[in-house]
DNA sequence: AGTAGCACCCGCACGC
DNA sequence: TGCGTGCGGGTGCTAC
Protein backbone atom coordinates (compact mmCIF):
# COMPACT_ATOMS: atom_id res chain seq x y z
CA UNK A 1 0.00 0.00 0.00
CA UNK A 2 1.35 3.23 -0.88
CA UNK A 3 1.31 4.91 2.87
CA UNK A 4 -1.41 7.01 3.85
CA UNK A 5 -3.07 9.04 1.26
CA UNK A 6 -6.65 9.17 1.64
CA UNK A 7 -7.27 12.80 2.62
CA UNK A 8 -9.81 12.87 5.31
CA UNK A 9 -9.93 16.21 7.68
CA UNK A 10 -6.65 17.11 8.64
CA UNK A 11 -5.22 16.21 5.04
CA UNK A 12 -7.88 18.34 3.57
CA UNK A 13 -6.95 21.16 5.87
CA UNK A 14 -3.37 20.57 4.96
CA UNK A 15 -4.26 21.12 1.09
CA UNK A 16 -6.55 24.06 1.82
CA UNK A 17 -3.35 25.50 3.81
CA UNK A 18 -0.75 24.60 0.83
CA UNK A 19 -3.72 26.13 -2.10
CA UNK A 20 -5.02 28.96 0.18
CA UNK A 21 -0.71 30.29 0.49
CA UNK A 22 -0.43 29.76 -3.55
CA UNK A 23 -3.31 30.62 -5.07
CA UNK A 24 -5.08 33.79 -3.66
CA UNK A 25 -5.21 36.48 -5.65
CA UNK A 26 -4.35 34.76 -8.70
CA UNK A 27 -6.14 34.72 -11.67
CA UNK A 28 -7.03 31.69 -14.21
CA UNK A 29 -6.20 32.69 -17.16
CA UNK A 30 -7.33 28.87 -18.95
CA UNK A 31 -9.03 25.73 -17.46
CA UNK A 32 -9.43 22.71 -19.03
CA UNK A 33 -11.19 19.50 -17.64
CA UNK A 34 -10.33 15.94 -19.33
CA UNK A 35 -12.79 14.02 -17.79
CA UNK A 36 -16.12 15.27 -17.41
CA UNK A 37 -17.69 13.23 -15.00
CA UNK A 38 -16.23 14.84 -12.06
CA UNK A 39 -18.20 17.53 -12.44
CA UNK A 40 -21.16 16.59 -10.92
CA UNK A 41 -24.73 16.71 -12.53
CA UNK A 42 -26.27 19.74 -10.50
CA UNK A 43 -23.07 21.80 -11.01
CA UNK A 44 -24.38 25.41 -11.73
CA UNK A 45 -21.99 26.23 -13.71
CA UNK A 46 -19.10 24.19 -16.35
CA UNK A 47 -15.39 24.53 -15.69
CA UNK A 48 -14.98 27.24 -18.64
CA UNK A 49 -17.08 30.07 -16.17
CA UNK A 50 -13.48 30.11 -13.91
CA UNK A 51 -11.76 31.19 -16.76
CA UNK A 52 -10.47 34.88 -15.93
CA UNK A 53 -11.96 34.46 -12.52
CA UNK A 54 -9.37 35.42 -9.41
CA UNK A 55 -9.29 33.20 -6.31
CA UNK A 56 -10.43 34.97 -3.35
CA UNK A 57 -9.81 32.42 -0.83
CA UNK A 58 -9.53 28.63 -0.21
CA UNK A 59 -11.67 27.23 2.40
CA UNK A 60 -12.50 23.83 4.45
CA UNK A 61 -15.46 22.08 5.17
CA UNK A 62 -15.74 18.50 6.99
CA UNK A 63 -13.44 17.01 3.31
CA UNK A 64 -14.02 19.59 1.15
CA UNK A 65 -12.38 21.86 -0.44
CA UNK A 66 -14.01 25.58 -1.42
CA UNK A 67 -12.31 27.91 -3.66
CA UNK A 68 -13.54 31.41 -3.55
CA UNK A 69 -14.03 33.38 -6.72
CA UNK A 70 -15.72 36.85 -7.45
CA UNK A 71 -19.18 35.32 -8.43
CA UNK A 72 -19.08 31.69 -7.34
CA UNK A 73 -17.16 28.78 -5.53
CA UNK A 74 -15.78 25.64 -7.10
CA UNK A 75 -16.26 23.11 -4.82
CA UNK A 76 -13.56 19.67 -4.45
CA UNK A 77 -14.00 16.40 -2.93
CA UNK A 78 -11.07 14.56 -3.03
CA UNK A 79 -12.60 11.19 -1.82
CA UNK A 80 -9.73 8.93 -1.87
CA UNK A 81 -7.36 9.95 -4.24
CA UNK A 82 -7.75 13.41 -5.61
CA UNK A 83 -4.88 15.62 -5.35
CA UNK A 84 -3.16 19.25 -6.96
CA UNK A 85 0.08 19.18 -8.27
CA UNK A 86 1.36 22.79 -8.57
CA UNK A 87 4.46 23.30 -11.27
CA UNK A 88 5.92 27.00 -11.62
CA UNK A 89 6.32 26.14 -15.70
CA UNK A 90 3.78 24.45 -18.28
CA UNK A 91 3.95 20.72 -17.44
CA UNK A 92 3.02 17.89 -19.66
CA UNK A 93 -0.29 16.64 -18.60
CA UNK A 94 -0.41 12.61 -17.03
CA UNK A 95 -3.12 10.42 -18.41
CA UNK A 96 -4.63 10.82 -14.07
CA UNK A 97 -4.77 14.46 -15.03
CA UNK A 98 -8.44 15.29 -15.48
CA UNK A 99 -8.26 19.30 -14.93
CA UNK A 100 -5.30 21.78 -15.27
CA UNK A 101 -5.38 25.60 -15.29
CA UNK A 102 -2.50 28.36 -15.37
CA UNK A 103 -2.47 31.34 -13.67
CA UNK A 104 0.25 34.18 -13.29
CA UNK A 105 2.71 31.52 -11.19
CA UNK A 106 1.00 28.39 -11.31
CA UNK A 107 -0.01 25.27 -13.83
CA UNK A 108 -1.90 23.23 -11.51
CA UNK A 109 -2.87 19.74 -11.97
CA UNK A 110 -5.70 17.61 -10.66
CA UNK A 111 -5.13 13.68 -10.87
CA UNK A 112 -7.58 11.22 -9.51
CA UNK A 113 -6.30 7.83 -10.24
CA UNK A 114 -9.38 6.06 -9.68
CA UNK A 115 -11.95 8.94 -11.01
CA UNK A 116 -14.07 8.72 -7.32
CA UNK A 117 -13.70 12.36 -6.45
CA UNK A 118 -16.58 15.10 -7.32
CA UNK A 119 -16.69 18.56 -7.85
CA UNK A 120 -19.27 21.61 -8.53
CA UNK A 121 -19.63 25.09 -9.37
CA UNK A 122 -21.77 26.92 -7.91
CA UNK A 123 -23.31 30.44 -6.50
CA UNK A 124 -24.89 29.71 -3.42
CA UNK A 125 -22.41 27.58 -0.86
CA UNK A 126 -25.14 27.34 2.06
CA UNK A 127 -27.74 25.74 -0.45
CA UNK A 128 -25.01 23.40 -1.69
CA UNK A 129 -23.89 22.29 1.39
CA UNK A 130 -27.56 21.69 2.67
CA UNK A 131 -28.27 19.16 0.50
CA UNK A 132 -24.87 17.61 1.98
CA UNK A 133 -26.46 17.08 5.10
CA UNK A 134 -22.75 17.67 7.04
CA UNK A 135 -23.07 17.32 10.41
CA UNK A 136 -20.43 19.39 13.05
CA UNK A 137 -17.22 20.33 12.70
CA UNK A 138 -15.34 18.50 15.17
CA UNK A 139 -13.80 21.38 16.80
CA UNK A 140 -17.02 23.26 17.04
CA UNK A 141 -18.03 23.84 20.48
CA UNK A 142 -21.31 22.39 19.71
CA UNK A 143 -19.87 19.01 19.62
CA UNK A 144 -21.00 17.98 23.16
CA UNK A 145 -22.30 14.37 24.92
CA UNK A 146 -25.98 15.39 25.33
CA UNK A 147 -26.17 16.42 21.26
CA UNK A 148 -24.75 13.04 20.29
CA UNK A 149 -26.46 11.56 23.04
CA UNK A 150 -29.86 12.40 21.01
CA UNK A 151 -28.39 11.59 17.85
CA UNK A 152 -27.09 8.25 18.65
CA UNK A 153 -30.34 7.30 21.16
CA UNK A 154 -32.28 4.92 17.80
CA UNK A 155 -29.27 3.96 16.25
CA UNK A 156 -28.23 0.68 16.90
CA UNK A 157 -25.64 0.14 14.06
CA UNK A 158 -21.76 0.00 15.40
CA UNK A 159 -20.45 2.93 16.42
CA UNK A 160 -17.55 2.45 13.57
CA UNK A 161 -20.39 2.78 11.12
CA UNK A 162 -21.71 5.68 12.58
CA UNK A 163 -18.61 7.64 12.80
CA UNK A 164 -17.88 7.59 9.47
CA UNK A 165 -22.00 9.17 8.76
CA UNK A 166 -21.05 12.64 7.74
CA UNK A 167 -24.30 14.11 9.23
CA UNK A 168 -23.39 13.78 12.76
CA UNK A 169 -19.48 15.00 12.77
CA UNK A 170 -17.93 15.75 9.18
CA UNK A 171 -14.56 14.73 8.77
CA UNK A 172 -13.73 11.67 10.31
CA UNK A 173 -12.82 8.38 7.56
CA UNK A 174 -11.98 5.03 7.66
CA UNK A 175 -8.26 5.68 9.12
CA UNK A 176 -9.51 8.31 11.86
CA UNK A 177 -12.13 6.14 12.29
CA UNK A 178 -9.97 3.01 13.71
CA UNK A 179 -7.67 5.48 15.70
CA UNK A 180 -10.32 6.90 17.78
CA UNK A 181 -12.12 3.93 18.78
CA UNK A 182 -8.63 1.97 20.11
CA UNK A 183 -7.54 5.93 22.22
CA UNK A 184 -11.32 5.47 23.35
CA UNK A 185 -11.12 1.66 24.29
CA UNK A 186 -14.33 0.87 22.57
CA UNK A 187 -15.37 -1.91 20.36
CA UNK A 188 -16.25 -0.89 16.61
CA UNK A 189 -19.12 -3.06 16.55
CA UNK A 190 -20.58 -1.23 19.53
CA UNK A 191 -24.16 -0.55 18.46
CA UNK A 192 -24.14 3.44 19.36
CA UNK A 193 -27.35 3.61 21.21
CA UNK A 194 -25.14 1.87 24.05
CA UNK A 195 -22.63 4.21 24.60
CA UNK A 196 -22.45 5.56 28.07
CA UNK A 197 -21.54 9.68 28.83
CA UNK A 198 -18.31 8.73 28.91
CA UNK A 199 -17.71 6.94 25.83
CA UNK A 200 -19.59 9.87 23.89
CA UNK A 201 -16.88 12.26 26.24
CA UNK A 202 -13.79 9.69 25.32
CA UNK A 203 -15.14 10.14 21.53
CA UNK A 204 -15.10 13.68 21.58
CA UNK A 205 -11.67 13.94 22.99
CA UNK A 206 -10.33 11.80 21.11
CA UNK A 207 -11.45 12.90 18.16
CA UNK A 208 -10.12 16.38 18.12
CA UNK A 209 -6.69 15.19 19.84
CA UNK A 210 -6.37 12.55 16.93
CA UNK A 211 -7.75 15.09 14.08
CA UNK A 212 -5.62 18.65 15.59
CA UNK A 213 -2.14 16.22 16.13
CA UNK A 214 -2.88 15.07 12.42
CA UNK A 215 -3.40 18.59 11.33
CA UNK A 216 0.23 20.04 13.16
CA UNK A 217 1.70 17.28 11.45
CA UNK A 218 0.28 18.90 8.10
CA UNK A 219 1.64 21.98 9.53
CA UNK A 220 4.93 20.53 9.08
CA UNK A 221 5.12 19.39 5.33
CA UNK A 222 3.67 22.68 4.38
CA UNK A 223 7.05 23.94 5.53
CA UNK A 224 9.08 21.61 3.76
CA UNK A 225 6.88 22.07 0.77
CA UNK A 226 8.14 23.25 -2.50
CA UNK A 227 5.78 23.91 -5.25
CA UNK A 228 6.95 21.30 -8.00
CA UNK A 229 5.37 18.24 -5.21
CA UNK A 230 1.92 17.00 -5.05
CA UNK A 231 -0.15 18.82 -2.87
CA UNK A 232 -1.72 15.54 -1.15
CA UNK A 233 -1.41 16.55 2.74
CA UNK A 234 0.33 13.08 3.66
CA UNK A 235 2.17 13.43 6.96
CA UNK A 236 3.48 10.98 9.39
CA UNK A 237 1.30 10.71 12.25
CA UNK A 238 1.82 7.17 14.11
CA UNK A 239 -1.11 5.46 13.59
CA UNK A 240 -1.73 3.00 16.49
CA UNK A 241 -4.91 0.88 14.45
CA UNK A 242 -5.31 1.63 10.90
CA UNK A 243 -2.83 -1.16 8.58
CA UNK A 244 -1.75 -2.63 12.05
CA UNK A 245 -3.61 -5.92 11.28
CA UNK A 246 -1.31 -8.70 12.78
CA UNK A 247 0.99 -6.32 14.71
CA UNK A 248 1.30 -5.99 18.09
CA UNK A 249 -1.21 -3.39 19.77
CA UNK A 250 1.17 -0.80 21.35
CA UNK A 251 -0.82 -0.99 24.47
CA UNK A 252 -1.24 -4.80 25.50
CA UNK A 253 1.19 -6.04 22.82
CA UNK A 254 -1.31 -8.96 21.62
CA UNK A 255 -2.07 -8.43 17.60
CA UNK A 256 -4.49 -6.44 16.03
CA UNK A 257 -7.85 -8.09 14.37
CA UNK A 258 -8.68 -6.95 11.34
CA UNK A 259 -12.60 -7.59 10.88
CA UNK A 260 -15.31 -5.70 8.19
CA UNK A 261 -17.64 -3.34 9.67
CA UNK A 262 -20.53 -2.15 7.62
CA UNK A 263 -18.13 -3.25 4.60
CA UNK A 264 -15.21 -1.74 5.85
CA UNK A 265 -11.97 -2.92 6.91
CA UNK A 266 -11.57 -2.32 10.55
CA UNK A 267 -8.46 -3.00 12.76
CA UNK A 268 -8.55 -2.87 16.48
CA UNK A 269 -7.62 -4.58 19.61
CA UNK A 270 -9.63 -7.70 21.44
CA UNK A 271 -8.33 -7.47 24.62
CA UNK A 272 -8.31 -3.09 24.80
CA UNK A 273 -11.34 -2.90 22.91
CA UNK A 274 -13.68 -5.31 24.59
CA UNK A 275 -17.60 -5.90 24.17
CA UNK A 276 -19.65 -4.38 26.08
CA UNK A 277 -21.76 -7.17 28.02
C1' DA B 1 -36.91 6.76 9.94
C1' DG B 2 -33.16 4.02 9.95
C1' DT B 3 -30.42 0.92 7.49
C1' DA B 4 -28.41 -2.38 4.10
C1' DG B 5 -26.71 -2.88 -0.37
C1' DC B 6 -25.00 -1.40 -4.33
C1' DA B 7 -22.84 1.79 -7.93
C1' DC B 8 -19.23 4.53 -9.08
C1' DC B 9 -13.75 3.43 -10.69
C1' DC B 10 -9.28 1.33 -11.48
C1' DG B 11 -4.65 -0.17 -9.72
C1' DC B 12 -3.12 -3.82 -7.46
C1' DA B 13 -2.55 -8.48 -5.34
C1' DC B 14 -3.52 -12.84 -6.09
C1' DG B 15 -4.22 -17.57 -8.33
C1' DC B 16 -3.72 -20.36 -12.22
C1' DT C 1 4.41 -14.20 -18.80
C1' DG C 2 -0.36 -13.30 -19.25
C1' DC C 3 -4.93 -13.42 -18.07
C1' DG C 4 -8.98 -13.32 -14.98
C1' DT C 5 -10.92 -12.17 -10.53
C1' DG C 6 -11.76 -9.76 -6.32
C1' DC C 7 -10.96 -5.99 -3.36
C1' DG C 8 -11.26 -1.22 -1.30
C1' DG C 9 -12.45 3.51 -0.40
C1' DG C 10 -16.45 8.00 0.55
C1' DT C 11 -20.54 9.23 -0.85
C1' DG C 12 -25.13 9.05 -2.96
C1' DC C 13 -28.84 6.55 -4.35
C1' DT C 14 -32.41 2.92 -4.08
C1' DA C 15 -35.05 -0.31 -1.78
C1' DC C 16 -36.59 -2.49 2.17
Amino acid sequence: MDGIVMPELPEVETIKNVLKHNLVNETIEWIQIHYAPLLETNSEFQIAHLSGKTFKDVKRRGKYLIFEFEDCYWVVHLRMEGKFYLYDDITPITKHTHVEFKTQNHHVHYLDTRKFSRMAIISDLDAYFKTKNLGYEPFDPGLSVSFLKERFKNRKRAIKSVLLDQSHITGIGNIYADEILFRAKLHPETPANKLSDQDLKNIIEETKLVLQKAIDEGGTTIRSYTSSLGVTGRFQVTLKAYGREGEPCTVCDRPMTKIKVGGRGTVFCETCQKEKP
